[in-house]
DNA sequence: CTGAAAGCGCTAACAC
DNA sequence: GTGTTAGCGCTTTCAG
């Protein structure tokens, strides 16, 4: 290991000097600070962080913290934490809770998770984090929160209890609204939808997105059209078994892989999607882009999310005033060739 | 910030018997070490891991690179590493190159990527991380490999040119056997294979299998039968257009999506899966449970990847002579409902 | 059983 | 310009 030290000896001057050159301060004439810095590059000089940080007394760093790390929209949203943080010139340290494999998936918020989630603050703390961003694998609502925490937090896809701390999601509510406008503009009317489950946060907002558009444009809401899935493809079929027949000339999937189980009703059924009927997704997987005809659906805006948590939680870092609230980042519309116009008289 | 000293001075005794209370070794009557013990908990005390690394000269922490953490196979070995980390009380740095998005994904194995790589690497060396995990992206012969390391590297889902390092990866070869094994055990003759882009090592490795389980079948390869995709659903309808003519009575896709275009053919022209052709896909994505009939498919050990990498590490860390060698994980076979008996006479 | 002292690698004042 | 000193929070002899 070569340290400032071992430098400063073989270029005969204080560590102080290495130092001052090292980090660019200037203090030496330029030729004793090219041989230092040529000494240090010829020993492989790697200046040692834990070394320089409990000096300095700041890490520059922030903890992420996942719910879970291999649910499939986490990875984009720490990539985006990730990409501004290296912006800003920040590091970050990740603590995944494995909460899935953990637990099995049965773990909706109970002490038991708060426990875990105590531990990993304390152990974020330990490494002299600067600030937080707690990353949820589902957007929900939080009830167990950090029962000690004495830096920023800042909540993403999900959000806490009472709004205690900033939350960063995405406008589940708008981006359903857009999509039943789209089809509405197409000339629908008979609009059916596949729900996921009604105790999902998701379900309960695009609904709402649903039903406002068809408000706006004074088309009643028929609850016959409602049909409840489980976010799974084979619920998607099953539900399309119930919708078709009732008559809608549109189906809004609220999730692409229940979509995707109407285009295998369809394609049964000899129903040419855009055509003899409309489908719209949501959450843009990759087979929405692929398959045929592509889906009309709703894009997240993960790497979104991740940046501004990274920014709200920056200025909490700097001071700022924390204001408590929900930021709803827009989803984008991803308009492909499902929608077709509606030929019903 | 409450330290040892603070306690120390609450408790009237010396930093140095409060740091032994803590870390449960003795030295003090038990009624002090239970005052000490108590005042560090009413003051929240949490040890600064920064101080105590740099004092013990050891991080006890290792560091993964990924190649693009968003690129689906990598959050599960990722999370493969961490737990086998928090089984051995190991700590993790986690460093994403994000590759796909700095590079427009156009940029395989070039100079540009070792300068990163060096970076990252230093970067870690400068944790004083005790060794490296690097996951790649997709499965291949990596051809810039670090230009300075001082702590032992393992690579997963990826291999060093020349096998300067070990390498964990999974047995593409034989599972595709397994898998033609399967089709052929079901009275099949005609398989049609779906293979990705030739230049793709999963392809080449693949396609080895398939061949192997012909030849020791004793039925001749028919170059007809092999059509190349790109991976994506869409290529996967293309192939199965060209391939059910041509009469087989199985198609063996080279991954889950491609097989889910054959699914797709299927549906739009009448013929049902697991009677009228068989399909086995490849990956065991999330579709593939749930699609109708479910689709026989081989598991990739991910997380077996990230155990065995971590083992392999720590071992090679305690000082253990490293073999370099790639070590093949073998995949688990999901036999589900895709495949049924040949019924052609 | 307890404490004083030294030092991990680095930096910031302050002398010279 | 350059060096000396002190100290970040912690642990580890070693002496009492």
């Amino acid at each position: 290991m070569t340290t400032i030290k071992k430098i400063a000896e073989c270029t005969h001057v204080s560590a102080a000097t290495v130092s001052n050159v090292l980090n660019g301060k200037g203090g030496a004439s330029e030729a004793k600070a090219r041989e230092i810095r040529e000494t240090a590059e010829r020993l492989h000089y790697t200046p040692n962080l834990l070394a320089k940080r409990l000096k300095n007394q700041h890490s520059n760093t922030i903890g992420i913290i996942t719910e879970d790390l291999t649910v499939f929209n986490t990875p984009e949203i720490v990539d985006g934490v990730d990409a501004a943080c290296e912006a800003m010139g920040l590091e970050i340290i990740l603590g995944n809770m494995r909460l899935y494999k953990r637990y099995n998936n049965d773990f909706t918020d109970t002490q038991r998770h708060q426990q875990l989630l105590d531990k990993m603050i304390e152990h974020m703390l330990s490494h002299q984090v600067e600030g937080i961003v707690y990353i949820g694998y589902h957007c929900r609502k939080l009830v167990y929160l950090p029962s000690r925490i004495t830096v920023p937090i800042v909540y993403a896809y999900c959000y806490p209890l009472n709004q205690k701390y900033p939350a960063v999601i995405y406008d589940d509510e708008k981006a359903a609204y857009d999509l039943t406008m789209l089809m509405i503009q197409k000339g629908h009317r008979q609009i059916g939808a596949i729900c996921g489950p009604l105790d999902s946060f998701h379900t309960l907002e695009r609904l709402k997105g649903y039903q406002r558009a068809l408000y706006e444009n004074g088309i009643l809401f028929n609850p016959q059209l409602l049909q409840y899935g489980d976010w799974s493809r084979s619920s998607g079929f099953a539900a399309a078994e119930l919708l078709v027949p009732a008559g809608v000339t549109a189906i809004f999937a609220f999730n692409d892989e229940m979509a995707c189980g109407v285009y295998e009703y369809c394609a049964r059924n000899s129903l040419q999607i855009a055509k003899d009927i409309s489908v719209a997704g949501f959450d843009n997987r990759d087979i929405s882009a692929d398959c045929t005809p592509s889906l009309t659906t709703a894009k997240l805006p993960l790497e979104e999310i991740g940046q501004t948590c990274t920014r709200l939680l920056t200025s909490a870092i700097d001071g700022e005033p924390p204001k408590s609230e929900i930021t709803r980042l827009p989803c984008i519309l991803l308009e492909r060739e499902s929608i077709g116009p509606c030929t019903t008289v």
